[in-house]
DNA sequence: TTTATCAACTTATTATAACAAGTTAAGAAT
DNA sequence: ATTCTTAACTTGTTATAATAAGTTGATAAA
């Protein structure tokens, strides 16, 4: 929740090369400038430059190759749902629409939620925000999120259509997500599930239950995900 | 496929700790010891002792806390396939049983490859490994794995029932698993699958198409797996 | 022409050093 | 007893330095 006042040359770094990848100043396949290069393009010394160097590589965006340099790794995304940034920044939100079925509210969480919670998460309630996704107008995915009501003002009346969630909590309450854990199951759509992604009773479903990491320790971010799967697939990398 | 002829200090403390970890000794929540007790402990500096930790805490073993410590993190993992390591180790292979439906073949690369294929992997031929997977003898996974037939003398006459395909390749020909990409679907159990994973025919299977990137430039991994979700969830990290 | 060697790159490894910043618990002040 | 301060930890950041090892293309030798 709190932004540290100095941030990291090597986190600067980090975020400045990422931006150049995604807006394709240097594209997949490119060569990255030298870390020495880069030393003296940013002012930095070779360890600084290496770190972010290696939190990139970590994040897929490069591979290094000793010898040779580093190299743009930009992956083809379907409709990727990326591990840490959520379902919008994956895909570009260019054709990803986003339909709220039921506004951010403030109630007690579910008796058989499908994380064990802490007393913490118990006692401040949840906020409850369902959401359908469609993609070039097709509903693609049916999603359920969940979160703690610690120091989230005002949260449930901002509006966030066609936006990310994780981005909003991101922008408003400087929430990040660290990381996180996932269930993924394929089920049989029921009949709520089939009306909303438009599926026949019983035609195959992606079911996914992720618990999120914030930076703010003790606060998690809890989704339940429906995907039709009809079209696209879930991509994602490791 | 050439292992260097001395392994760095800070992979060596890696596998010490992960091996701690893994084995107990440390448990989950437990504080590792302290960076400079590490130093001391075998012999080595801060940054290279900070390295181990570093990508013990990317492979998700542990947290680090700025002025707390390295805490272990082992997560509950229920039928995982892990990221990287396959099918096997995510389990502990306790109660993990393998069938090998179609022995190791060399044979042409079907015609519509999931993935796209490089020059030197269609003139190589595949190799072609199906396996039925059953937990508690259940069965759990069918995948049908191809790797091309580029350094991998006799490896048509291996066994390696109940054991991961991955631990053989690194083993037998040192080859290790660096990283990929996959597509997850849910889609409906054809007549084959079903017989397969005990499954009446339209019942949803999780399908994975998964392509491996190894150490050996070029090569790759490519797995298409169906897994009968119907009492286990696929576990992951990220 | 072809092959072999080598110089000039690249990243990888490792050590030393100093200071910043978050955490914790003991002890002092209230 | 309670609160506050502080000392002694912890990891985080950053700089400097030297050597190892992989890659590539130019050059020399065959």
């Amino acid at each position: 929740m709190i932004s540290p006042r100095t941030i990291p040359q090597h986190r600067k770094l980090y975020e400045i090369l990422r931006k150049h990848i995604l807006d394709g100043v240097y594209r997949e396949g490119d060569l990255l400038p030298s870390e020495n290069e880069l030393c003296q393009l940013y002012g930095m010394t070779r360890p600084t430059v290496r770190q972010s160097l290696s939190t990139l590589a970590n994040d897929g965006y490069i591979r290094k190759h000793q010898g040779k340099g580093s190299i743009v790794h930009q992956l083809p995304r379907e409709i990727g749902i990326l591990s840490v940034s959520g379902t919008t920044s994956a895909l570009g939100d260019r054709n990803l629409k986003t339909k709220i079925i039921v506004k951010p509210v403030l109630m007690p969480w579910p008796d058989d939620f499908m994380f064990k919670l802490s007393e913490l998460e118990i006692e401040s309630g949840c906020i409850h925000i369902e959401r359908l996704r469609l993609l070039d107008d097709v509903p693609v995915f049916y999603d359920i999120n969940n979160i703690a009501n610690i120091n989230l003002p005002r949260i449930t009346a901002r509006q966030f259509e066609n936006r990310s969630l994780i981005e909003m909590l991101r922008d408003n309450y400087h929430i990040e997500i660290k990381g996180g854990e996932q269930r993924i199951k394929a089920i049989t759509a029921s009949l709520t599930i089939g009306r909303f992604l438009n599926l026949k009773k019983g035609q195959p479903v992606l079911h996914l239950e992720r618990k999120m990491e914030t930076n703010n320790p003790g606060l998690f971010l809890y989704s339940e995900i429906f995907c039709n799967t009809e079209k696209y697939s879930i991509f994602g990398e490791f």
